[in-house]
DNA sequence: TATTTGACCAAGA
DNA sequence: ATCTTGGCCAAAT
């Protein structure tokens, strides 16, 4: 399989409520191609809602950077952050707060 | 085959 | 705390 489809796998076993970064998908891959875990999920197979790949959603939206900061979302970093709050994760200036406790560790 | 492009990351003149 | 710089790597062109 691609590198991005193995990176929308793990991506899927982050559950509600907490957050990965794209070091750390890339790191559970074996690899430390953190900038191309980006561009997968630039590209992930969630068109606008479509969100599947399998029978799972691909929750884009819970992975940030390694500091905590909303990098980019195709809908736009606001869009991302609601989606966030949603899930009862607090987001205060594009980042997440209580970051390090909120991390999913795979 | 070669070049360009990012939703990255860590270190710091 | 904030901005820049160089290094990184898969994908698309």
């Amino acid at each position: 399989m691609r590198f991005s489809g193995r990176i929308w796998l793990l991506c899927k076993k982050v559950p509600e409520g907490k957050v990965t970064t794209y070091k750390l998908l890339a790191e559970a891959a074996g690899t430390k191609a953190y900038r191309a875990v980006g561009n997968a999920m630039n590209k992930n197979p969630n068109g606008l809602l479509a969100c599947g790949y399998g029978k799972k959603m691909v929750p884009c939206h819970r992975v940030v950077g390694s500091t905590g900061h909303l990098h980019g979302f195709a809908h736009g970093l606001k869009r991302k952050a609601e989606l966030l709050r949603k899930e009862g994760i607090r987001i205060r200036n594009n980042r997440v707060m209580d970051f390090e406790k909120a991390i999913y560790k795979f």
